[in-house]
DNA sequence: TTCTAAAATTGAGTCAATTCCAAAATTGTG
DNA sequence: CACAATTTTGGAATTGACTCAATTTTAGAA
């Protein structure tokens, strides 16, 4: 057993999952179809719905690997995080916005999104707000450990925190996704911004 | 001159909406056919289509309604708001976040939201945005306004402080319309939380 | 009233995602 | 080595949003 099937399962699994990857960093997630998905991957349209359930979960399913990075370059922010509370969630911030532009598109980001709002009880509906909530998670968890440094006042609920800024870079991340024209930069400076009056506030 | 066509034109535009929007709410959104609206709203599938682009046109015109009366009762509390920053910010949040729910089911506004996040740049895509702009414009002119009164220390930014009270509640919009089970009073708590320590600090 | 160009309406047809299902391949068992 | 149970395959059929060429309606001039 976890013989010939099992191995060949996983193998058309992963090269459906490249081939679709590939063809939606080329030309974008609408434009391509299944039909081209099949043949790069070498196997028929239905036995890409044999391993997922439809389109979206195949991006979804690509931009959780991403999301997956994101989530280990987070982790070493957190471990070792820079001595002040400011530089130390623009750092964490920074890792979330900067890493999320390597592989996918701005498109892959609005679909993935649309996907997940749309149908948040398929799997990949559930994936995507698991990697969210993970997210979250971490900030907090940043907000927690600069506390315990006694570099954010003690007294203050470092969740609520925590989610606080994390919402609104994911918001702010919407946005850029959202805009043509939007760059990186515009995007940090304005998470930057509107953070401040919050992070002044609370720093020792 | 703007005879029976223009009227005509007019009723067919109102017909159509009515239409839709009592078939969304009664069904939901995904299993509503054009034909039915077509048929309910007795013209044709190519006159839905002469009207409104295309199907998600037509449900974010019957969101954009909604949140134009959003607007209205937040300008109320914006114009004479709770003698506290924190009631008064609590507030325009609540009648927000209340006011949504009154024609819309949560499945409508996921999918509305999916529509302007995967079509940005589409005639409904756009009117979305714009109207979460003005939504934030008037959290900020609120933060202002409080700060006018002298209930929020001078020297803060009041547009930051309004972009990230109003972002977050917007997240969290989106995390309680995804959820099944997510009640409006847990949403409320939840934002109340998370605004805390932001208001504790920043008030005078 | 009658005629004509512009505007609006119509619905059968197109397209791409998704579902279906019968044939083929794979595995464990007698 | 069969052979039955299970899984995979691939292409045909279905579905539903959207298009477009033909038809109908309207406004206004003669």
């Amino acid at each position: 057993m976890t013989g010939l099937r099992a191995r060949q399962k996983a193998f058309r699994l992963e090269r459906i999952l490249e081939a679709a990857a590939e063809l939606f960093r080329k030309f974008g997630y609408e434009a391509v179809k299944m039909e081209a998905i099949a043949a790069a991957a070498e196997v028929s349209i239905g036995t890409i719905y044999n391993y997922y359930q439809n389109k979206g979960d195949l991006l979804v399913a690509i931009v959780a690997m991403e999301v997956n990075e994101v989530l280990h370059g987070g982790a070493k922010v957190v471990a070792r995080p820079p001595r002040s509370a400011e530089k130390a969630i623009d750092n964490l911030l920074g890792t979330y916005v900067e890493h999320s532009q390597v592989y996918l598109s701005k498109e892959m980001w609005r679909h993935a999104m649309a996907i997940s709002t749309q149908q948040p009880e398929s799997p990949s509906g559930e994936t995507y707000a698991e990697l969210d909530v993970a997210l979250a998670r971490q900030t907090c968890g940043l907000v927690e450990k600069l506390q315990g440094l006694g570099l954010i006042r003690t007294g203050i609920d470092p969740r609520a925190v925590g989610e606080l800024i994390f919402n609104n870079m994911n918001m702010m991340f919407i946005v850029f996704v959202k805009s043509a024209k939007m760059t990186m930069t515009e995007l940090r400076a304005a998470i930057r911004r509107q953070n401040r009056p919050l992070i002044d506030a609370i720093k020792t």
